[in-house]
DNA sequence: CTCTAGTGTTCGATATACTGAACAATAGGC
DNA sequence: GCCTATTGTTCAGTATATCGAACACTAGAG
C-alpha cells in the first residue's frame, strides 16, 4: 500500500479524495479515517499542501477542500496538453448534435479518471461525474486497449482466472469488435446502476481494498448484458454508452470520449451516434498529430 | 526548509515549478538541480506522482509535465470556489472596455500566485503570466493587505529596517490611499522592468534563497516610482497597474483582479479605469456573498 | 565506430519522519 | 450555561525514508 514515497503519494491521496468529492469540505480526522491515515502523519500533510496553497482550510468549520494553486497547476496542465480544449468543444458539438451526455476520460494506471463532460447528464451515474476514477477492469475502458499491445491487454484482464479460456476469447472478440467499429458500444442494465451504487461508497473510502476488489468483481460481472456485438436496426434498445479513443504521436490512447443516453433508441440510432462520435475522435486525433495505431486485421471503419 | 512532511513538500514544489514554467517538460536530473532536490529522492517522488496521473512521463524524452489528474484536481477546484468562474466573466468584460490586460491573482502565504489573465498582454511581464508566483512584499499586493489586520501588515513589511519609521509611515499612508480609493493604482517604472527580468531567474531556481531575497529587497525599491497617490487628471502617464480585491465572506481578500497597461495615458483615463475595475470587484464580491470590512477609522460602536 | 556528456538507478549508513495513545481544545446539543 | 462528542495536538520509540557516491545506461557528436 505505501510506495517508495509515501508521504507524497498521502498528500496526492487528499487530492484525489477531495477531486472526487468536491461538493463538500472534509475535517482533518474525516479524511484520516476516509482515507486511513494517522491523524498526527496527516496533520503535517494537510499543513504542507495548506501552506502552498494547494488546499484551502476553512478555520471556522475546521475544514480542508482543494485550494487556489490547484486551479493554477490544472490550467497548466490544460495548456500544455492541447487535446483536451480541443475535445472540449467537439464534446460540446456531440452533445448537442445527439442530445446525450459526453464525457471524456483518461486512463491512469488501472484506473480511468473522468475529466471533462459536456451535455445534460440524463443519466445518473456516478462514474460519469468529472473527478471520478472507475477501476479499468472488464469489461469497462475497452477503448483504452483494444488497440493496445497484448501485454497491455493482458493486464487489463487483470485477476481473470485464467484457466477460463473462453472468457478471454469472448473479451478478444470484443476487443476485435470495438477495432473494426472504431468504437465500443455497451447497453444499459440493471448491473450498471449496481455498480455505480457501489462507487459512491468506494468513493467514501479509497483505501478500503475489499471494496475495491468488489466493484472489480461485479464490473466482471456485467459482461453478459452490457456488449452490444451486433445491433438489429430496427430494434429497440434501453439505452446505451458508446466509447471511442483519441490517439497520440505513439498510437496510445491519449483520452476517450463516451456518450451516454439514447434512451430507446433503436438499434439504427445508435450505430448512427456511433459513427459520429468515431469521426469525430478521429478529427480530435488528427487535429493533435496522433495516429491511429495499423489493425492486425481488417481497416478500421 | 525541509517541513515536517518533506516528501509532500517537495512533491508539489515540483508541481509549482512545472505550473510556473508549463511551456517546457523536464527531465529528473533538470528537475533535481532546478530544485536542490537529490536525485534518488525525487526519482521515488516523480514515479509516485505519475503513477497518480498527476504527471505525465514523456518516455521518449525522459521528460516530465503535468499529467491528466491535475486538470481533474483544478476543475474540482474551480468548481469549490465559484468566484474565479464569477471573476473570468468579468474579466473579460473589463479587458474589452479598458483595452487593458486583466489578471487574477490569490495570496498564499508570502507570495502571490497569478491564475488567470483576460486580454492581450501589452506588457510582457513575467510576473502577469498564470502559474507565475511573485513575493508579497512592499509595494506589491497593497491590496491584498490594505483591509488586513496590523498583524498581517506587519508581516507584510516583512524585514524592513524596523528602526526607519519612515518607510512604515509611508507605507501605511499608502494604504490608507488605498483603502480609501477602493484600489491600489501604481505606475510603470524601469524598476518594474528590472524586477521582471530577476523573476525569469528565480524560476528556474526557485530553491535559490538569495535570488530570492535579492527579488525582495529590489522591489522594496521601487517604491519611489511606483506609488500613486495623487493622480493629475490631465498629466500625462506612461502607464499603470490597478488592482483591486475581492472580499469573501469573512472579509479577507479572496482574489484580487489587476488591470495593466494603460500606456501614455492620461491621469483622467487612469482613475475612470480605477473606478471601473474597483466597482466590478465590489459587485464580484457581492456575488459571492463577500463582505467589505469596515475602515478601522470612524468605526461606530 | 568510439568517446563523451548526461541520465537514471543501485546501495548501505544515518538521520528523520511516522506511529499510536493519551492529552487538550474546540464545537454542538439540550 | 453546562455537558458531551469530536476535533486536533503532543510525545517518545521504532521503523523507514533520505542521502551521497559509485554504478549502468542511453543518446548524440565527431
Amino acid at each position: 500500500m505505501s510506495g517508495p514515497a509515501p508521504a507524497a503519494e498521502r498528500a496526492f491521496a487528499v487530492v484525489t479524495y477531495l477531486t472526487a468529492n468536491a461538493r463538500r469540505s472534509f475535517t482533518l480526522s474525516e479524511l484520516s479515517v476516509a482515507l486511513g491515515i494517522n491523524k498526527a502523519s496527516l496533520s503535517a500533510i494537510l499543513a504542507t499542501l495548506t501552506d502552498g496553497g494547494y488546499l484551502a482550510r476553512n478555520s471556522q468549520h475546521r475544514t480542508y477542500s482543494l485550494g487556489p494553486a490547484m486551479i493554477a497547476a490544472g490550467l497548466a496542465a490544460a495548456a500544455h496538453n492541447p487535446v483536451f480544449e480541443v475535445a472540449r468543444v467537439e464534446m460540446e458539438r456531440l452533445a448537442a448534435a445527439t442530445a446525450c451526455q459526453c464525457v471524456g476520460s483518461v486512463a491512469i494506471g488501472q484506473e480511468m479518471l473522468i475529466l471533462a463532460n459536456a451535455g445534460e447528464p440524463t443519466l445518473r451515474l456516478q462514474q460519469m461525474a468529472p473527478g471520478q476514477r472507475v477501476p479499468l477492469t472488464p469489461p469497462y475502458g475497452e477503448v483504452f486497449v483494444a488497440w493496445g499491445s497484448d501485454d497491455e491487454v493482458d493486464e487489463w484482464f487483470g485477476h481473470l482466472d485464467k484457466t477460463d479460456a473462453s472468457a478471454h476469447d469472448h473479451l478478444r472478440a470484443v476487443l476485435e469488435r470495438v477495432r473494426q467499429r472504431g468504437c465500443a458500444i455497451n447497453l444499459l442494465s440493471d448491473h450498471l446502476f449496481a455498480v455505480s451504487r457501489l462507487l459512491v461508497e468506494l468513493d467514501a473510502a479509497p483505501h478500503r481494498s475489499d471494496l475495491r476488489s468488489k466493484v472489480s468483481s461485479i464490473i466482471r460481472g456485467l459482461e453478459d448484458d452490457y456488449e452490444l456485438l451486433d445491433a438489429q436496426p430496427q430494434d429497440n434498445y434501453r439505452g446505451a454508452l458508446i466509447a471511442a479513443p483519441v490517439f497520440g504521436p505513439d498510437g496510445s490512447v491519449i483520452y476517450a470520449l463516451t456518450l451516454s443516453g439514447l434512451l430507446n433508441a433503436t438499434g439504427r440510432q445508435i450505430l448512427d451516434a456511433a459513427d459520429m462520435l468515431a469521426s469525430t475522435t478521429l478529427y480530435i486525433t488528427q487535429q493533435v498529430g496522433g495516429r491511429v495505431p495499423l489493425p492486425e486485421t481488417g481497416v478500421v471503419g
